[in-house]
DNA sequence: GCCCGCTATAAGCTCAGCCTATAGCTCTCC
DNA sequence: GGAGAGCTATAGGCTGAGCTTATAGCGGGC
């Protein structure tokens, strides 16, 4: 097994034909049936159901795509990991970041910050956003990604981005047609769903919508670990809704993921930059408040941060 | 970049030699001289510091290994995720595991009950063990696994294993010795350590066995969020203490990393299965208790799950 | 029945990745 | 100081993996 194989099959798996494979891979198309020929072999059960109209994977082809997917992924980012970077303030910063939001720029903070300003000691708190706001209140955590603007009068929030919901299911899954870009709520309600227990509020919202339609979530698991669920949905146990960043966790990155809008419906929303005043802010967490954005920014900006716009 | 270079990549910087990695891998080393220059090319930076004494990864060098050994692993769980399996009970059941339980047997278990038994809606739930307990308490889950046996008359605690807690670092951490495979606790607090923060059982343990011994944790970073604690020990930000299965959630998986005992401490926790009374318990909640305790000792007889014992 | 588009196989060519041989370096030991 | 050992890097040659073109055979649509 190897990455070219691995590529092949996953561009015939996406093309839904070793031709149109061919084509888009610009390799003649014996060269695929060879390629996948071996990999089954190795494999040992076949990957692909073939018809003179094209193929489609197995059970086992498509856990191996979505596998394939996440290891290519993977060798994206080993070159940029071997191409490393390495600068002065000093002091501690507690930091508090919801599970989407940690999925999606968790990793690459800290990486930022322990390597730009190693005498920095950052905490980061994963919690669900009404604890990292009370944590904020008690005066807990220096910084925060927070959902609302309310605060109090020695907390700051500035706008930092808007976030979209969508219906998030793996690439190849065929509960929604590949055309589709969106579904309507009715559409959503009618998905094998993979959510949070009702005590989430992402769980509450997406339930709210359904009730206020007469709508039920037709839900096949609920997991309260963003991880998990996660991996779960990668696996194609069903779908979730979700900001895009749920997909940016480990695990779970790449374009192995649809993430259909839902139309008739438009959830959303806001993230702020929680933290107490800039005057009481040491140096330390100046500079991971200004990392933060930094991140977020290139994040978004670079298209790795999907399903967001930056405001403010 | 090729498995095989990665391969060899990965086994030099092991050897710390072309020529032992050479003999390690029967291939001659001209071949992986060859080899790695096509990759240190390609990545456009050395990889390995050269001397006629042998080699020492660079910082970039050290950053590829660990990505290559994770990606390897990868590789390595393609074939058995591409040989898949797939059966008839229906019912809701809800689970709740810690952060470190759900790393190692979390999705296995999924995966496991949603082939085997489609019919399950299962909600598993990851929370701190005081929560979980509670949860219990209230009758919001129908299983969990926990560390005491101090039950409710109406709930069972059946052992399931023991655990015992390591220092963790990356395999070619330089922190440690390689020769070691245990430190004293003195030489634990001496390490730069990424921990959860105060209020996690498992640092007020630790905390409390330094504290019995003048020591005070060298503290760098405080994640109190697991798979991004993981994420950067793995990165080589530090070294923290946990039981081994912290290694086993996503993106930690593999042979990168090192799991000292702390041999004049020795830290080990019990883990119970808990559920209501078995004659109470659903055929659904039996059959899920059945299954995670058949995924927790196929893991732990496989060697997948590390550091632990069955009892019971 | 013809044509199109599909996959699988056959045969041949090219060059990547291996081999052996060897150059050049440093370190250790006598 | 020199010999020997162990290291990495380069040169040249060989083999077979992976590509190509050609084509067989199939099913579906018109």
């Amino acid at each position: 097994m190897d990455f070219r194989q691995l590529r092949y099959f996953a561009q015939i798996v996406e093309s839904g034909s070793l031709s149109k494979a061919s084509r888009t891979l610009f390799v003649a198309q014996p060269a695929l049936s060879q390629q996948l020929a071996k990999l089954e072999d190795e494999v040992g059960k076949p990957l692909l159901q073939r018809s003179t109209r094209g193929v489609t994977p197995t059970e086992s082809g498509l856990a191996l795509y979505h596998h394939a997917r996440f290891m290519l992924r993977q060798l994206e980012q080993a070159m940029s990991i071997a191409r490393q970077e390495t600068g002065g303030v000093r002091g501690m910063v507690s930091i508090g970041l919801p599970a989407t939001t940690l999925s999606a720029l968790g990793l690459p903070l800290v990486r930022n910050i322990r390597t730009k300003y190693p005498g920095i000691l950052l905490n980061v708190v994963e919690g669900m956003s009404g604890h990292l706001s009370y944590m904020m209140r008690l005066g807990q955590l220096d910084l925060a990604i927070l959902f609302t603007s309310d605060v109090a009068s020695d907390l700051t929030a500035k706008p930092l981005l808007d976030e979209e919901l969508f219906v998030l299911l793996p690439a190849s899954s065929k509960l929604v047609s590949r055309r589709r870009t969106n579904v309507t709520i009715a559409e959503a309600a009618a998905l094998p769903l993979i959510l949070p227990t009702g005590t989430h509020g992402l769980r509450r919202r997406i339930a709210a919508e359904f009730e206020e339609r007469n709508l039920t979530a037709r839900v096949v698991a609920e997991i309260d670990s963003l991880s998990l669920l996660m991996s779960c949905v990668h696996e194609g146990m069903g779908a979730t809704i979700k900001p895009i960043s749920a997909l940016q966790m480990e695990g779970a990155r790449g374009r192995t993921w649809r993430a259909l809008s839902v139309s008739d419906a438009r959830l959303r929303r806001r993230n702020y930059i929680y933290s107490i005043s800039s005057d009481r802010l040491s140096p330390a967490a100046s500079v991971v408040a200004a990392e933060l954005r930094d991140t977020a920014e290139q994040l978004v900006t670079s298209g790795e941060w999907k399903g967001v716009w930056l405001v403010g």
